[in-house]
DNA sequence: CAGCAATTATC
DNA sequence: ATAATTGCT
């Protein structure tokens, strides 16, 4: 047994303010990074180039910081089960460290690990929460059961004192040269490319991967977008949201680090409108751990409709209104510039992901569950509990006591995007359209076809209708 | 148990 | 103005 402590990445892909590398690097200097590469995350059908893409920048990214804290990050590519165990009794350390995760496929694969560390005597660090400011298992409403409702969550959450940023690693040591032959016998790798595994992006990332681009990212938001935050985050033309999804999905920085800045912010506030502005981002940061918490103790959620007048819904499911849909030739322009921003950056504005969720599910009436792994499969910061959130939020078939929310597509254009310069920015062929017919979706079906942009594929008012009907059937049979 | 709160809207 | 429903205290 050797000093050493395996600190073992999965969405913590840092070495700053991270809670559980922290508590390695306490007990020895002797701490290596791994990360595993999970073939049976990757042949899901639910993965998207542009995650994986920006997820080898921050492990790339992320090997360097550890050379610079005089350790190094290893790679594998197996199933994490077997061979983190095999890795650690190798290099002989005398623990595997972690941070605790929310989502069913990893905690059942963690307990494994667990299991098949402790055969082998090493030590594990267990539940150990880095990702969220406040466990799942410290929040709970009057009655003693976890909140199903944001805003008394909310109350309750942000009520809490957050604990501070933790110390960046350095001063470590490294492996010898003999364990790193040890390594490399054991299955170590150099970093794969997105490509070597299987994953194709082109493009330019929308937001640049690694731990010194997200706080670059953190820095300018809340130096200059949160002062307008609370009405400029609704307009999708115009850079008006932190854009720090994919950092948070992939733990490029840490939460408490973030909280910590709009805590300062606070204190320094001197006026009410700027405390509104960085209160609208908490509470964006808490919808976020509400999710999470969500996921965590409804894990049923990840499954479908909460709800259960929405678990046997008679979805129509057309198969050429979904196809539309994804390829962004509703003939609805706001929808479908949302649908070709996703499609090109593998990112879509927030108030948009609304849209085209009420779209899909109120208009087309199909399964909100088609949408939420399409979106799975485009999103640069795609993560289930957030994404299942967002999709049960709009299906209506969450949590949430709510009426139907039904976006009607001209109103939101008119509101969020009325000169139209963001559906102009995306559907190209409407460009030279008067913003009036853009923002109503009253195109001519001669202008239409002249320009080569679909005629709508379904009437809004009557969709509706439909849908507000087999709600109400639906209801009756399930009473 | 009753009353309140909520709902990033719609017409 | 009206909204539908239900958790939370």
């Amino acid at each position: 047994m050797s000093d050493l402590i395996l600190f073992w990445h999965r969405r913590d892909l840092r070495i700053s303010d991270n809670t559980g590398l922290a508590a390695a690097r306490k007990q020895t200097a002797k701490v290596v990074g791994v990360f595993c590469v999970d073939p049976d995350i990757l042949q899901q059908d639910d993965v998207a180039s542009a995650r994986v893409s920006y997820m080898i920048g921050c492990l790339q990214a992320l090997q360097q910081r550890y050379l610079q804290a005089g350790s190094q990050l290893l790679i594998l590519q197996d199933n994490p089960v077997t061979a983190i165990p095999k890795l650690a009794e190798a290099l002989k350390a005398k623990a595997v460290f972690w941070n605790w995760d929310v989502e069913p496929y990893a905690q059942t694969r963690d307990k494994s690990v667990i299991l098949a560390l402790k055969e082998k005597s090493i030590q594990t660090l267990e539940k150990n929460w880095d990702q969220l400011l406040h466990s799942p298992d410290e929040i709970f409403s009057g009655s003693k059961t976890p909140y199903t409702v944001y805003t008394p969550f909310w109350k309750n959450w942000s009520s809490k004192p957050k604990n501070n940023p933790v110390a960046t690693l350095e001063n470590c040591e490294n492996l010898t040269d003999a364990e790193q032959e040890i390594a490399k016998k054991t299955g170590t790798i150099n970093l794969p490319s997105a490509k070597d595994l299987g994953f194709i992006w082109d493009r330019e990332l929308i937001i640049a991967p690694g731990e010194t681009a997200a706080h670059k990212k953190l820095d300018k938001f809340t130096k200059f977008v949160i002062n307008e935050y609370d009405e400029q985050r609704n307009y999708p033309a115009i850079e008006g949201t932190s854009l720090l999804s994919p950092a948070l999905k992939f733990g490029v920085i840490g939460v408490r680090k973030i909280w910590h800045k709009t805590a300062e912010l606070l204190a320094n506030s001197n006026s009410e409108e700027f405390t509104n502005n960085i209160i609208a981002w908490q509470k964006e940061l808490a919808w976020r751990e509400f999710y999470q918490h969500a996921m965590y103790h409804f894990p049923e959620l990840a499954e479908g409709a909460y709800r259960e007048v929405f678990k046997n819904f008679h979805w129509r499911n057309n198969e050429k209104h979904f196809q539309a849909w994804c390829e962004g030739k509703t003939g609805y322009p706001i929808v479908d510039a949302a649908m070709r921003q996703l499609n090109e950056t593998g990112w879509m504005h927030n108030r948009c992901r609304m849209i085209v969720a009420s779209f899909l599910t109120k208009d087309l009436i199909i399964n909100p569950q088609w949408g939420e792994k399409y979106f799975m499969q485009k999103l640069i910061d795609g993560d289930l509990s957030a994404n299942n959130g967002g999709w049960q939020w709009s299906a209506s078939s969450g949590m949430d006591p709510k009426p139907l929310r039904i976006f009607n597509p001209a109103s939101q254009a008119q509101k969020f995007d009325a000169d139209g310069e963001y559906i102009r920015q995306w559907v190209r062929e409407l460009k030279s359209v008067d913003t009036e017919y853009l923002i109503s979706g009253n195109i001519t079906p001669l202008e239409r076809r002249a320009v080569g942009y679909p005629a709508p594929i379904v009437d809004h008012k009557k969709q509706q209708a439909l849908f507000k009907q087999l709600y109400q059937e639906q209801k009756a049979g399930t009473d």
